[in-house]
DNA sequence: ACGCAATAAATGGTCTGACAATATGTATTG
DNA sequence: CAATACATATTGTCAGACCATTTATTGCGT
């Protein structure tokens, strides 16, 4: 294997590349294949559903020891392009990443952030009203099915506050998913995780929250049920920015997303 | 190691565990090495700026083969949540995820997917107008002089379509920088990859729409830099959404956004 | 005692070879 | 012919060696 120490075993060219260029990046093995395979699988030369070469079979075409082939292999299955099955036939399937890794991904930099709840709300404030709009554009019969009875479930849970929370994103995913848009739809999955561990129980203890909250939701349906793309997008600003001024007012400066309600 | 293997040495357990539970899954060494380091660190237990014991340590450590070691860390490494160094003093040291990861996973899905260019457009449509609003309410003077000079960057650019194109994403991305919410910035920044990778140079082709994006880019400047969150959102959610509106009239169903213009 | 060069040590990076676990195809046998 | 046993192909894991890189330590010359 070629690498950097050969380029310099005098102290001239030493010299040399450290002025001219600095910092020689020496990529590693498993990146290099990982790269080039991740290049076939997205443009298409290799197709999903397709099986990569065996690990022996890529050992021997690339030159690289076994262990460099199976990390390359390890990442690209971390980013859901491909995946893995032991036994005969087994192998490595090729596949089109899912919302799966980048919902893992948000969640991680929100943890790992320790990102302010304001942002989390701020994002959601910026997508939820757009969201709302684009479902009444978009949405399908089967999506008002799955609207009205995520609604049902909230009704249900209505004297149940930990199940009333959850029912709530339901709901709220369930608008996001009549939009269509996968992106979107990510985004909000993300989002949601972190803001549904993120929330006071006690915010939502109140019969009155619960039945204002219950109301909207229904007022929204209907317009998305309606078609009507502005009164859907303008009753979910207001409902959004209702709840957020809400938190604002509890904790009006950052405060972590861990779910410890302090105070 | 105990595996699934042993459960079943017989025809009855067999029958039982298929019926009863459906589908035992076998973690992989790798894996679950990962998932502890992982929350070991998002908890806060290992802190940034920490080293991980070195890989033949936490081999002693764990039991496991320093290739599954090995394996885990590559994992982590790409979740951004560590960084590794060669040498004496090298190892492991302990990150925060930035938007890196999010970024690249944003783009995979988008390659991957083969995500209509639409839903880009209703991602932006959504995300903009909500961060020029945010962007006006949490400016600083810093952010006011980045978009000053991204202004200016963008009348320079005028001649020149590629260069205008280039400096256009980098205003909008130094708006979305002036909200200070790192998760906008994320999903912005991921999204302008692809948009500018899809967008075809002669959108932008004709002088009169250059002018009307440069007084359009003017006016939400001065509402930015005035604090005026209603007009910076309004006057945004107009500029984003005649751009769409254009795209749209062009290519009327879902195109791929591999940049490739046909018709 | 000081500075610099050679050497050692610690660590990640890679290769090889072996065996285990798993899943499937194939032959064997009642 | 069906159920079982065996063969085979593949990933999963481990152990050990050696290479590459960086830093600490040592030792030598002045």
């Amino acid at each position: 294997m070629l690498n950097a120490a050969e380029l310099r075993e005098d102290g001239l060219s030493d010299l040399v590349f450290d002025n001219a260029i600095g910092r020689v990046h020496v990529p590693k093995a498993a990146d290099v294949l990982a790269e080039r395979l991740r290049e076939q699988i997205l443009s298409g030369r290799l197709r999903e559903g397709d099986q990569l070469p065996a690990e022996r079979a890529l050992v021997e075409q690339t030159g690289l020891g076994r262990s460099s082939v199976r990390e390359a292999l390890r990442v690209l299955e971390n980013q859901g392009l491909i995946s893995k099955r032991p036994g005969r036939n087994g192998g490595s399937l090729i596949r089109r990443p899912d919302r799966a890794s980048i919902e893992s991904s948000i969640d991680l930099f929100i943890r790992g952030q320790k990102l302010r709840f304001r942002s989390l709300l701020e994002t959601r404030e910026a997508i939820e009203p757009a969201s709302a709009r684009l479902a009444a554009l978009h949405r399908t019969d089967a999506d008002i099915r799955g609207l009205r009875d995520a609604h049902r479930q909230l009704e249900d849970a209505y004297g149940n506050v930990p199940s009333f929370l959850i029912a709530n994103v339901r709901w709220h995913l369930s608008v996001v998913a009549a939009t269509h848009n996968e992106l979107l739809i990510a985004f909000m999955t993300a989002i949601s995780h972190a803001m549904h561990a993120g929330t006071d129980l006690r915010d939502f203890n109140s019969d009155e929250v619960r039945t204002i909250v219950t109301k909207a939701h229904r007022r929204i349906l209907e317009a998305i049920a309606d078609r009507d793309a502005d009164a859907a997008r303008r009753r979910m600003e207001r409902h959004v920015s209702a709840y957020c001024e809400q938190a604002q007012r509890k904790a009006p400066e950052g405060v972590d997303a861990d779910g410890a309600g302090e105070e």
